[in-house]
DNA sequence: TTGTCATTTGGCGAAATAACCAAGTGACTT
DNA sequence: AAGTCACTTGGTTATTTCGCCAAATGACAA
Protein backbone atom coordinates (compact mmCIF):
# COMPACT_ATOMS: atom_id res chain seq x y z
CA UNK A 1 0.00 0.00 0.00
CA UNK A 2 1.64 3.23 -1.13
CA UNK A 3 1.43 6.85 1.16
CA UNK A 4 -0.71 7.87 -1.74
CA UNK A 5 -3.68 4.87 -1.52
CA UNK A 6 -3.00 4.85 2.30
CA UNK A 7 -4.38 8.85 2.24
CA UNK A 8 -6.88 7.77 -0.43
CA UNK A 9 -8.27 4.78 1.63
CA UNK A 10 -8.31 6.70 4.93
CA UNK A 11 -10.48 9.36 3.35
CA UNK A 12 -13.31 6.84 3.00
CA UNK A 13 -12.41 5.28 5.81
CA UNK A 14 -13.46 8.33 7.44
CA UNK A 15 -16.35 8.61 5.53
CA UNK A 16 -17.57 5.10 6.44
CA UNK A 17 -16.42 5.19 10.28
CA UNK A 18 -18.51 8.05 10.22
CA UNK A 19 -21.34 6.20 9.42
CA UNK A 20 -20.53 3.40 11.39
CA UNK A 21 -22.68 4.09 14.34
CA UNK A 22 -26.61 3.05 15.10
CA UNK A 23 -27.50 6.59 16.47
CA UNK A 24 -25.69 8.31 13.15
CA UNK A 25 -27.71 5.75 10.72
CA UNK A 26 -30.77 6.58 12.71
CA UNK A 27 -30.19 10.78 12.18
CA UNK A 28 -29.26 9.72 8.90
CA UNK A 29 -32.28 8.07 8.03
CA UNK A 30 -34.49 11.21 9.52
CA UNK A 31 -33.10 13.61 7.45
CA UNK A 32 -33.47 11.62 4.18
CA UNK A 33 -36.79 13.30 3.18
CA UNK A 34 -36.41 16.22 5.25
CA UNK A 35 -33.86 18.96 7.75
CA UNK A 36 -34.33 18.55 11.26
CA UNK A 37 -33.36 20.95 14.41
CA UNK A 38 -31.23 19.66 16.90
CA UNK A 39 -33.99 19.05 19.47
CA UNK A 40 -36.27 17.48 17.17
CA UNK A 41 -33.53 14.80 16.25
CA UNK A 42 -32.95 14.14 19.97
CA UNK A 43 -36.69 13.53 20.81
CA UNK A 44 -36.62 10.07 18.70
CA UNK A 45 -33.13 9.11 20.83
CA UNK A 46 -32.47 7.72 24.18
CA UNK A 47 -29.07 10.12 24.95
CA UNK A 48 -28.44 13.39 26.14
CA UNK A 49 -28.76 16.66 23.75
CA UNK A 50 -25.33 16.92 23.83
CA UNK A 51 -24.39 13.38 22.67
CA UNK A 52 -26.72 13.75 19.79
CA UNK A 53 -24.88 17.50 19.09
CA UNK A 54 -21.38 15.49 19.03
CA UNK A 55 -22.94 12.64 16.48
CA UNK A 56 -24.21 15.64 13.83
CA UNK A 57 -21.07 17.45 14.36
CA UNK A 58 -19.38 14.12 13.11
CA UNK A 59 -21.47 13.54 10.34
CA UNK A 60 -20.98 17.43 9.47
CA UNK A 61 -17.28 16.78 10.08
CA UNK A 62 -17.35 14.24 7.49
CA UNK A 63 -19.60 16.25 4.77
CA UNK A 64 -22.30 13.53 5.29
CA UNK A 65 -24.75 16.65 6.45
CA UNK A 66 -24.55 20.50 6.62
CA UNK A 67 -26.21 22.90 8.81
CA UNK A 68 -27.69 26.10 8.96
CA UNK A 69 -29.09 28.19 11.85
CA UNK A 70 -32.26 29.66 11.88
CA UNK A 71 -33.22 31.94 15.04
CA UNK A 72 -32.55 30.04 18.16
CA UNK A 73 -32.62 26.46 16.08
CA UNK A 74 -29.93 25.05 13.85
CA UNK A 75 -31.28 22.85 11.20
CA UNK A 76 -29.39 19.62 9.75
CA UNK A 77 -29.70 18.18 5.98
CA UNK A 78 -28.65 15.27 4.46
CA UNK A 79 -26.22 16.61 1.93
CA UNK A 80 -25.41 13.41 -0.34
CA UNK A 81 -28.58 11.35 -0.48
CA UNK A 82 -27.11 8.31 -2.63
CA UNK A 83 -25.18 7.34 0.49
CA UNK A 84 -28.37 5.75 1.76
CA UNK A 85 -28.74 3.81 -0.92
CA UNK A 86 -25.80 1.80 -0.79
CA UNK A 87 -27.63 0.09 2.03
CA UNK A 88 -29.11 -2.34 -0.52
CA UNK A 89 -25.97 -4.09 -0.20
CA UNK A 90 -25.10 -3.86 3.32
CA UNK A 91 -28.69 -5.30 3.46
CA UNK A 92 -27.11 -8.42 1.51
CA UNK A 93 -24.70 -9.01 3.43
CA UNK A 94 -26.95 -9.38 6.55
CA UNK A 95 -29.40 -11.53 4.65
CA UNK A 96 -26.15 -13.55 3.89
CA UNK A 97 -25.18 -13.87 7.50
CA UNK A 98 -28.58 -14.26 8.73
CA UNK A 99 -28.88 -17.84 6.67
CA UNK A 100 -25.61 -18.70 7.47
CA UNK A 101 -26.88 -18.43 10.97
CA UNK A 102 -30.20 -20.36 10.09
CA UNK A 103 -28.01 -22.88 8.72
CA UNK A 104 -25.79 -23.34 11.66
CA UNK A 105 -29.14 -23.78 13.55
CA UNK A 106 -31.02 -26.19 11.66
CA UNK A 107 -28.63 -29.97 12.23
CA UNK A 108 -29.64 -28.82 16.51
CA UNK B 1 -35.73 4.57 18.18
CA UNK B 2 -37.20 1.60 18.77
CA UNK B 3 -35.47 -1.45 20.29
CA UNK B 4 -36.05 -2.78 17.22
CA UNK B 5 -35.05 -0.23 15.24
CA UNK B 6 -31.52 -0.01 17.45
CA UNK B 7 -31.56 -3.35 16.21
CA UNK B 8 -31.54 -3.30 12.73
CA UNK B 9 -29.14 -0.60 12.53
CA UNK B 10 -26.61 -2.07 14.85
CA UNK B 11 -26.64 -4.56 12.09
CA UNK B 12 -25.82 -2.22 9.73
CA UNK B 13 -23.36 -0.05 11.77
CA UNK B 14 -21.70 -3.23 12.38
CA UNK B 15 -20.73 -3.97 8.71
CA UNK B 16 -19.83 -0.10 8.13
CA UNK B 17 -17.54 -0.39 10.94
CA UNK B 18 -15.81 -3.73 9.60
CA UNK B 19 -15.10 -1.88 6.83
CA UNK B 20 -13.93 1.93 8.50
CA UNK B 21 -10.22 1.25 8.37
CA UNK B 22 -7.73 2.01 5.24
CA UNK B 23 -5.78 -1.52 5.97
CA UNK B 24 -9.19 -3.43 5.59
CA UNK B 25 -10.12 -1.27 2.28
CA UNK B 26 -7.18 -2.27 1.02
CA UNK B 27 -7.39 -5.66 1.64
CA UNK B 28 -10.82 -6.08 0.12
CA UNK B 29 -9.95 -4.38 -3.06
CA UNK B 30 -6.90 -6.89 -3.33
CA UNK B 31 -9.77 -9.57 -3.18
CA UNK B 32 -12.09 -7.87 -5.13
CA UNK B 33 -10.87 -10.00 -8.04
CA UNK B 34 -9.42 -13.10 -6.91
CA UNK B 35 -8.93 -14.78 -3.88
CA UNK B 36 -5.47 -14.25 -1.77
CA UNK B 37 -3.54 -16.39 1.13
CA UNK B 38 -2.75 -14.59 4.24
CA UNK B 39 0.62 -14.15 3.33
CA UNK B 40 -0.03 -12.69 -0.31
CA UNK B 41 -2.15 -9.74 1.38
CA UNK B 42 0.91 -9.46 4.26
CA UNK B 43 3.30 -8.78 1.69
CA UNK B 44 1.30 -5.16 0.25
CA UNK B 45 0.37 -3.88 3.73
CA UNK B 46 3.24 -2.16 6.05
CA UNK B 47 2.17 -4.38 9.48
CA UNK B 48 2.94 -7.47 10.95
CA UNK B 49 1.02 -10.68 10.11
CA UNK B 50 -0.93 -11.19 12.81
CA UNK B 51 -2.29 -7.86 12.36
CA UNK B 52 -3.96 -8.37 9.09
CA UNK B 53 -4.48 -11.85 9.94
CA UNK B 54 -6.72 -9.38 13.09
CA UNK B 55 -8.14 -7.66 10.11
CA UNK B 56 -9.26 -10.40 7.55
CA UNK B 57 -10.98 -11.96 10.76
CA UNK B 58 -12.66 -8.61 11.32
CA UNK B 59 -13.87 -8.68 8.08
CA UNK B 60 -14.85 -12.13 8.64
CA UNK B 61 -16.89 -11.72 11.34
CA UNK B 62 -19.07 -9.21 9.77
CA UNK B 63 -19.83 -11.64 6.83
CA UNK B 64 -17.74 -9.48 4.47
CA UNK B 65 -15.22 -12.15 3.38
CA UNK B 66 -15.03 -15.64 3.71
CA UNK B 67 -11.98 -18.24 4.29
CA UNK B 68 -11.11 -21.69 2.76
CA UNK B 69 -7.97 -23.81 3.75
CA UNK B 70 -5.97 -24.89 1.23
CA UNK B 71 -2.70 -27.17 2.78
CA UNK B 72 -1.00 -24.96 4.85
CA UNK B 73 -2.74 -21.78 3.07
CA UNK B 74 -5.58 -19.67 4.23
CA UNK B 75 -6.89 -18.36 1.07
CA UNK B 76 -9.60 -15.37 1.74
CA UNK B 77 -12.31 -14.26 -0.89
CA UNK B 78 -14.59 -11.19 -0.88
CA UNK B 79 -18.45 -12.64 -0.31
CA UNK B 80 -20.37 -9.79 -1.72
CA UNK B 81 -18.79 -8.18 -4.36
CA UNK B 82 -21.26 -5.07 -4.91
CA UNK B 83 -19.96 -3.85 -1.23
CA UNK B 84 -16.93 -2.00 -3.03
CA UNK B 85 -19.79 -0.44 -5.48
CA UNK B 86 -21.10 1.58 -3.10
CA UNK B 87 -18.05 3.72 -2.92
CA UNK B 88 -19.43 5.65 -5.99
CA UNK B 89 -21.40 7.73 -3.55
CA UNK B 90 -18.32 7.73 -0.87
CA UNK B 91 -16.56 9.45 -3.67
CA UNK B 92 -19.32 11.77 -4.10
CA UNK B 93 -18.59 13.19 -0.50
CA UNK B 94 -15.19 13.40 -0.58
CA UNK B 95 -15.30 15.77 -3.86
CA UNK B 96 -17.97 17.68 -2.40
CA UNK B 97 -15.52 17.80 0.73
CA UNK B 98 -12.84 18.86 -1.72
CA UNK B 99 -14.34 21.93 -3.34
CA UNK B 100 -15.31 22.89 0.14
CA UNK B 101 -11.92 22.87 0.70
CA UNK B 102 -10.61 25.21 -2.65
CA UNK B 103 -13.69 27.24 -1.83
CA UNK B 104 -12.33 27.73 1.77
CA UNK B 105 -8.87 28.64 0.41
CA UNK B 106 -9.55 30.60 -2.61
CA UNK B 107 -10.43 34.10 -0.71
CA UNK B 108 -6.69 34.14 0.98
C1' DT C 1 -29.15 44.21 30.11
C1' DT C 2 -30.97 40.29 31.97
C1' DG C 3 -33.06 36.12 31.05
C1' DT C 4 -34.19 32.18 28.43
C1' DC C 5 -34.00 28.81 24.85
C1' DA C 6 -31.26 25.89 21.55
C1' DT C 7 -27.08 24.21 20.79
C1' DT C 8 -22.04 23.42 21.28
C1' DT C 9 -17.85 22.56 23.83
C1' DG C 10 -14.81 20.79 27.56
C1' DG C 11 -13.80 17.36 30.71
C1' DC C 12 -14.19 12.96 32.75
C1' DG C 13 -14.36 7.82 33.15
C1' DA C 14 -15.55 3.50 30.84
C1' DA C 15 -15.23 0.73 26.95
C1' DA C 16 -13.64 -0.47 22.36
C1' DT C 17 -9.89 -0.55 18.81
C1' DA C 18 -5.32 -1.18 17.00
C1' DA C 19 -0.61 -2.56 16.81
C1' DC C 20 3.12 -5.40 18.18
C1' DC C 21 5.37 -9.54 20.17
C1' DA C 22 5.17 -14.11 21.80
C1' DA C 23 3.03 -18.39 22.18
C1' DG C 24 -0.25 -21.79 20.25
C1' DT C 25 -2.50 -24.58 16.38
C1' DG C 26 -2.84 -27.32 12.06
C1' DA C 27 -0.94 -29.35 8.13
C1' DC C 28 2.66 -30.84 5.31
C1' DT C 29 7.79 -32.71 5.12
C1' DT C 30 11.55 -35.46 6.53
C1' DA D 1 7.99 -37.87 15.87
C1' DA D 2 10.36 -33.68 15.06
C1' DG D 3 10.70 -29.71 12.31
C1' DT D 4 8.88 -26.15 9.51
C1' DC D 5 5.58 -23.23 7.33
C1' DA D 6 1.19 -20.48 7.41
C1' DC D 7 -1.76 -18.64 10.24
C1' DT D 8 -4.39 -17.49 14.63
C1' DT D 9 -4.81 -16.25 19.43
C1' DG D 10 -3.49 -14.11 23.87
C1' DG D 11 -1.38 -10.44 26.31
C1' DT D 12 0.13 -5.64 26.74
C1' DT D 13 0.06 -0.84 25.84
C1' DA D 14 -1.46 3.37 23.47
C1' DT D 15 -5.12 5.64 21.31
C1' DT D 16 -9.82 6.56 20.13
C1' DT D 17 -14.69 6.55 20.92
C1' DC D 18 -18.84 7.21 23.62
C1' DG D 19 -21.91 8.97 26.92
C1' DC D 20 -22.99 12.04 30.50
C1' DC D 21 -22.67 16.39 33.18
C1' DA D 22 -21.50 21.08 33.59
C1' DA D 23 -20.14 25.28 31.59
C1' DA D 24 -19.94 28.34 27.46
C1' DT D 25 -22.00 30.47 23.25
C1' DG D 26 -25.46 32.76 20.21
C1' DA D 27 -29.86 34.56 19.23
C1' DC D 28 -34.08 36.29 20.45
C1' DA D 29 -37.46 38.24 24.23
C1' DA D 30 -38.65 41.10 28.05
Amino acid sequence: MTAQELLRLNARAAVLKAMAHPTRLWLLEQLQQQEHCVCGLTDGVNADISTVSKHLSVLKQAGIVSSRRDGKQIFYRLETPCLLKMFACVEAVLEKNAKAQAALLKPC
